[in-house]
DNA sequence: GATTTTATGTAGTATTATTACATCAATTAC
DNA sequence: GTAATTGATGTAATAATACTACATAAAATC
């Protein structure tokens, strides 16, 4: 994010720092925004009752160009800005107020990750993945529900997948792994030294590894290519919400990127294997 | 949505429209939409290869007061426009659009579940659980990676936690369940014949029952209560995606919601689980 | 209470966008 | 096939808008 993205928010906080004029101008801002990116400098300097030149250093003041700018700026802030942002909960906070609020970390820890993922990248994993011969999820933790999710999805295109949670069976799917096999290693941290021990084993034996993992961590080293993505910590106290979140993710990116490989008529085979649930199930919801 | 809300998708639909002059316009503008708030309407005329005048005429094309107004409006549409829209994947998408398209749904879900989840219907599930001799989580499917994480985040609590996704275990669990017990209940369709059955052998053996499923089916009208979510189906066409986040993220906020209730001593006793891992790992990463 | 610093406003200047009009190209009518 | 009309585009003047340099007023410091 450039410094001055988020203006609404900086504009509230910043408020206290500023000038008693330059203070008037950003109270009517915060007041109604909206109204305030259709005004003129001259309108929103009467408004304010402040001459013209103060709206502006005001402008100046949020490091933007000048006053068309700051419009412009805070259009854009007013639309993204304000929602989302990663609040930690609080010991006193009400049902409704840490739902909200573990609701909006999710989406900001998505939306920061959509931003950052290269897809060069998941290009070259989608490429491994379609071409497998046998793919295989190994995560731990946390990690593991991931892995099982994957496995879940994956198994529909027709290769055989496993997923494992235990490092004791990783550790011998690894040895056992063949050219032609690739091994897809979840890990958030990518510092867990069973991990890359079973992702070095794996990679010997001729498969090729692909990490879900931290950035510039000893597992994304280890590894014939690393999607690499960043969780806030920060939200993820106790245990790991936001990262799981955006691993699931990312795979669902990455099966779909398969699915598109395969062209349409494999889409036929995906609906039948939807298809093939009705039965399981009671009256309607069948969804063509 | 105002009409012109938009711009950036109007103008892509409405290029075939255009003059030859002003679609010019717009697809300088379109392929940098960023650039484009940036520039004066001389230097976007240059880009462009038209004369000022025709951006002008553009901007008013799509029924803004003039060339200042329309970047606001551009502004705004990039940062709200575009993304948060559930949108379909093509076939002929780059990985990078389908990424964009994956997480944005994610989002958009999310966003809309954030807004309907029941507080009250929360807190009563939180009372459950936070009183419960043993929590029991069921899902079958996709649903079964779901209660895989469920469990391993709840073991966290010191409560003796299940997670099955094997009907049979599910059953013979059900029917040997306790008053103090507490079932979970994971199903997107809350359709799912054995689930259901599943669900009311537990709530005869004593134990109380929650479903976290779709609203009015028949199996929230077998459970003691229900956390009804609804998944915008359009977008799981093939496999569950966005149901299964909304699933794990209304998890994350029950288990929030009990380490709320247990007290701030609580969270001595998470940060040491936490601890525990440290030695597995490598070097830093230790996080306070 | 004097002096310096900071904040704010005034008036002129520069930039930027808009309008009115002219020209050109394309289409249609004859 | 040419003339007339309509629509598209550009030129140049005008108007609107924002910016700068400077002056004045207020506050803070000594």
């Amino acid at each position: 994010m450039s410094p001055a993205d988020n203006l609404l928010e900086l504009l509230s906080t910043q408020l206290d720092s500023l000038n008693r004029s330059e203070r008037k101008v950003a109270q009517v801002i915060l007041n109604d925004p909206q109204e305030a990116t259709g005004l003129s400098i001259a309108s929103l300097a009467e408004r304010s009752e402040v001459s013209e030149p103060t709206v502006n250093r005001l402008c100046r003041t949020f490091g933007v160009k000048g006053f068309p700018d700051f419009k412009i700026r805070l259009a854009q802030s007013m639309a993204t800005g304000t929602p989302y942002i990663s609040q930690s909960v609080d010991i006193n906070d009400a049902a409704e107020v840490y739902t909200d609020k573990i609701f909006s970390s999710a989406i900001a820890s998505l939306d920061a990750t959509r931003r950052k993922v290269n897809p060069t990248m998941v290009e070259k994993a989608v490429d491994f993945l379609s071409q497998a011969q046998q793919i295989l999820f190994f995560g731990m933790g946390a990690s593991g529900a991931v892995a099982q999710d994957a496995q879940h999805k994956f198994f529909r295109f027709n290769i055989p997948v496993v997923a494992h949670n235990d490092p004791l069976l990783m550790r011998m799917q690894a040895a056992a792994c063949r050219r032609g096999d690739v091994v897809v290693v979840l890990s958030f941290t990518g510092r867990t030294k069973d991990t890359i021990e079973i992702a070095r084993l794996a990679r010997e034996a001729g498969a090729v590894t692909i990490a879900v993992t931290a950035p510039d961590s000893p597992l994304s080293d280890e590894v014939s290519m690393a999607l690499e993505i960043v969780a806030p910590e920060d939200t993820d106290v106790y245990m790991p919400m936001q990262s799981r979140l955006i691993q699931l993710t990312l795979l669902d990116v990455l099966a779909t990127g398969v699915i598109l490989r395969r062209g349409e008529d494999f889409q036929d085979h995906l609906r039948s294997i939807k298809q093939s649930l009705v039965d399981t199930r009671i009256a309607p919801q069948v969804t063509d």
